[in-house]
DNA sequence: GCGAATTACTTGCGGCCACAACGATTGTAC
DNA sequence: GTACAATCGTTGTGGCCGCAAGTAATTCGC
């Protein structure tokens, strides 16, 4: 490593970075209340309508939340229990539960969607110009990168 | 607003965004495994040895860590019981108690922080350049000036 | 085919946190 | 000076999550 400790740049970059994260965070749970919803719950339905017949075994689901399967399968009571999404045994492989979106769940991601993405669109984008959001895009992607390069 | 959904390009980074961001967090906090601290206790000695004597209220380190006043005693709890810290009460103002960095405590700091500086760079800064470091001080920190002026 | 290893999901348990209610202390109004 | 309000911290309760263990079903080795 280059030196121990971070530069003023890095420490700087490093603090507005976390910073920002757990206040928006926030922000944006706290703008999906009226809704009834969590983050969680809403990436759940966002996951399950942007497949071809709106469902997703419990095992792909988990990691494209980046959740752990017990962490999956409670998150999955709650939205059951209010109707948004069912459980469905696969025919195929009896081990297997797919996550299904329901008609109420659809309808209530239809209603939450445009309120959620002004959400993300005033907390982030607001002021931020084009170049900055591409520079972001980039700049992400080569984190993600970095980080999946480096799983230990 | 301008339109209701986003762009192709903020899509590209807001999902690069929020998935770099969870793995992140996570990668850090298994860094600190060794050293039997997590990111919150981290953050707790860091914020205790910037200050002049050591210590804080509980309130203000409730505010800097962004931390309700119950989540703080909690968090304090197992600092506490580590002999990393220790509740002091104040002479002025007996409603108040002190969050005070022992000597263990600032010797366990000294341990692990070059390792989770280390963390850091590998985990975040590892991969980009000066400019993007710069730009992404300037990003966030409009990102946070933003939050800060909307608080609803 | 038949037993072992693997995969998928759930449940018991404990950690961490927020909200609300509470007790204790201090500041303020009059 | 006394009552009311505001501030500080803790505790009860419940939500969300991960880890380890358990159950059930499938696949692999031979």
């Amino acid at each position: 490593m280059a030196s121990t400790w971070l530069s003023a740049s890095e420490m700087r970059a490093w603090r507005n970075f976390i910073e920002s994260v757990s206040t928006m965070t926030a922000a944006l749970e706290s703008d999906l209340v009226p809704f009834g919803l969590t983050m969680g719950d809403y990436e759940v339905l966002v996951r399950l309508s942007e497949t071809e017949d709106q469902r997703l075994r419990m095992c792909d689901l988990a990691t494209a939340l980046q959740l752990s399967p017990s962490g999956l399968t409670r998150r999955l009571d709650g939205l059951v229990s209010s109707g948004l999404v069912e459980r469905v045994a696969s025919p195929k492989d009896r081990r297997v539960m797919f996550a299904a979106l329901t008609l109420a769940g659809l309808a209530k991601l239809v209603e939450a969607a445009p309120d959620h993405v002004a959400s993300e669109r005033n907390r982030f984008f607001k002021d931020l110009t084009k170049e900055q959001v591409r520079a972001l895009g980039d700049i992400f992607e080569t984190v993600k990168a970095n980080l999946t390069a480096c799983p230990e």
